[in-house]
DNA sequence: GAGTTAATCGGAGAGTTCTCCGGTTACGAG
DNA sequence: CTCGTAACCGGAGAACTCTCCGATTAACTC
């Protein structure tokens, strides 16, 4: 019988032996506690199994692969977000105009990526395909259904990768580091975006 | 004295001793050749200096590194294209009004990618910081101009970073392998995008 | 041509990511 | 408590990117 992959689906906890539970608790402390120390860009999945005490390939089977111990870290971060636009109060939550949730969520998303830059950076380099799968996936699904309520006859699938495609770690850097500009050029510059997009007439 | 790069700035041909020019040419042949056979995301500089005949120090010293050589089979193209949106006829060269020029611009660069998409693919997923020198500098800046004058006042710069940010290899092969869309949805969707930022009235 | 010098060459090697598989261990069944 | 098995462990090793530096060679001067 072929082994499975046993990476856990979010939310779908999947039945994991005790030692290899808590390997992966170890491996996520000790991986933080690296980034912590050294930045996300050092972190060398080697160097992260010798400090739990297990071996490398204990390392990829809890977690496929270096993007997928990253997302590990990100993930209760993601949650929480998830959850603040999906049923938190508005304007982020359900109750405000569309316009102004789509508004709010870019906003939120920008503030999100910044609360931990450095492994989004990383994420982001690291590419594989999976850069539109989970997370992804959410948020498209989310603004497509405002922009759906703000405009119908758009295509609100591509005008919600269009509104999140700006809104990414690297961008974000570049626009910072290298052309000055503030969190809240930025902020300013999506809800220009945001407000063209959902209110616009052909 | 310590030894430049000698990363060759574009357009300012740098003396080149001959065996070096000769070796260049080589790398490139070798380069294209063998990412025709097996995909550019497979190409391995180890394998390049070999079958060149050189050493891999030879390739690196060249190139600087992998990115360096796939930005150096993209060059071509990228010469052609920048000459049409900025010297070219109308409506992705001068003449057309700032609206028409930048969809015809965004049209151009989904067409663009399309030609060399392994290339592209595989440039982004190298990333690097050099994501956003070079090429993008330039469209960043063509857009920027474009946009001031159909919007005065807009952050322009911002907006072109926004029209950009959609159009890039990864999210193309996703909206179409894994969503079904076609050209021609993205280039609609583009145009409603553009026409939606150059026309908005705050 | 011969000499000088600095750019270039090439391969050994360090540091990574990820794979493979023989040996080991947890855990439910009896 | 014992046993059988499926899941897990760990480290050797393959493949890759990139660095370093002694040996080599192109190209300029005389």
């Amino acid at each position: 019988m072929p082994v499975r992959p046993s990476l856990p689906v979010a939310g779908q906890p999947q039945p994991e032996r005790a030692d290899a539970a808590r390997n992966r608790q170890k491996i996520i402390e000790v991986a933080a506690r690296l980034i912590d120390e050294k930045g996300a860009e050092q972190l060398s999945l080697d160097e992260v199994a010798r400090a739990a005490g297990v071996g490398v390939g204990t390392v990829y089977r809890r977690f496929g692969d270096r993007c997928g111990l990253l997302r590990a870290l990100i993930d209760e971060h993601e949650r929480r977000f998830q959850a603040a636009f999906m049923n938190g109060p508005p304007p982020l939550g359900p109750g405000a105009p569309p316009a102004q949730r789509i508004t709010a969520f870019l906003h939120g998303l920008v503030d999100r990526i910044d609360q931990q830059q450095a492994l989004f950076l990383a994420l982001e380099k690291g590419g594989s395909g999976a850069r539109y799968g989970g997370p992804y996936r959410v948020y498209r699904v989310h603004l497509a259904t405002l922009i759906a309520q703000a405009r119908p006859g758009a295509d609100a699938g591509f005008l919600a990768d269009a509104l999140l495609a700006p809104v990414n770690a690297n961008l974000l850097c570049h626009q910072r580091d290298e052309r000055g500009m503030t969190t809240e050029d930025i902020k300013n510059g999506l809800t220009d975006l945001a407000t063209a997009v959902t209110s616009h007439h052909p």
